[in-house]
DNA sequence: GCGACAG
DNA sequence: ATCTTGTCGC
């Protein structure tokens, strides 16, 4: 992660994401009725050594019982700087590693990040589901700006949202997710439409978190991972 | 040098 | 993301 070229890393990075852009479909006739299991999927990071380390965590949840089904995680050295805009590079080699793990199949994944809501339409959320071929939704705890415009505060109502439109496109939305807490940050990752979006993550709030719970579980199992890991010394 | 800046 | 305790408020 030390001495990379950082300007070359983001034309390779940009080029990418341009490439990938056009696959996106957020017009799905996305059906709920068909969602069964949600998994949520985040991060978290630690320094040994002067190297970078980080675990992914995906916990899995039945959409109707709110239960957990399943928890897989997978760990290692992170080889990419956090670069605005670019977070998938970083953190997508260890969400693919921990999906590998899985035994169940989820419907959706909800990431703690950005989908459709980024510079160039591909977030984390986004860029995933070209790998995991299933629809991901994106939701982030704070605002990244884009093109200079700033989002309007939602009402103070659970439930009350505001679209964030650039160029008359909407990117995503600030979603208030309980009363007198701040707003998240909704948007489609691939293959489902902002509305059905919002619902799911609106029909994931439980009064522990302004999160949906399976970002919530996820970012919880993976604080409990690192210190596991890092109480073993992390053979 | 200063401000921006998903995680 | 991470470093970190108590404390004010519903």
């Amino acid at each position: 992660m030390n001495n990379f070229d950082g300007n070359k890393l983001i034309q390779e990075f940009s080029k990418i994401q341009s490439e990938l852009f056009p696959r996106i479909k957020l017009e799905n006739n996305f059906q709920i009725e068909n969602v069964q299991l949600i998994a949520g999927v985040d991060l978290s990071y630690w320094n040994l050594n002067e190297r970078k380390y980080g675990t992914c965590c995906i916990v899995i949840i039945d959409y109707s019982t709110k239960v957990i089904v399943e928890k897989v995680y997978s760990y290692g050295e992170i080889q990419t700087p956090y670069i605005p805009g670019f977070l998938a590079f970083r953190e997508l080699p260890l969400v693919i590693e921990a999906v590998k793990k899985l035994t169940k199949q989820p419907d959706i994944y909800m990431f703690d990040g950005n989908g459709y809501l980024h510079y160039r339409h591909m977030g984390i959320a986004t860029h995933a589901s070209f790998f995991l071929n299933k629809p991901t939704i994106g939701v982030a705890k704070s605002y990244l700006k884009i093109q200079d415009v700033d989002f309007i505060m939602p009402e103070n109502l659970k439930g009350s949202y505001t679209d964030i439109v650039i160029n008359n496109e909407v990117y995503g939305r600030a979603l208030r997710t309980r009363i007198s807490v701040k707003p998240i940050f909704v948007s489609c990752g691939n293959w489902i439409d902002l509305d059905s979006s919002t619902e799911i993550v609106l029909n994931c709030i439980n009064n522990e978190s302004r999160l949906p719970i399976p970002v919530r579980l996820a970012d919880l199992e993976t604080h409990k991972i690192r210190k596991l890991l890092m109480e073993s010394g992390m053979e």
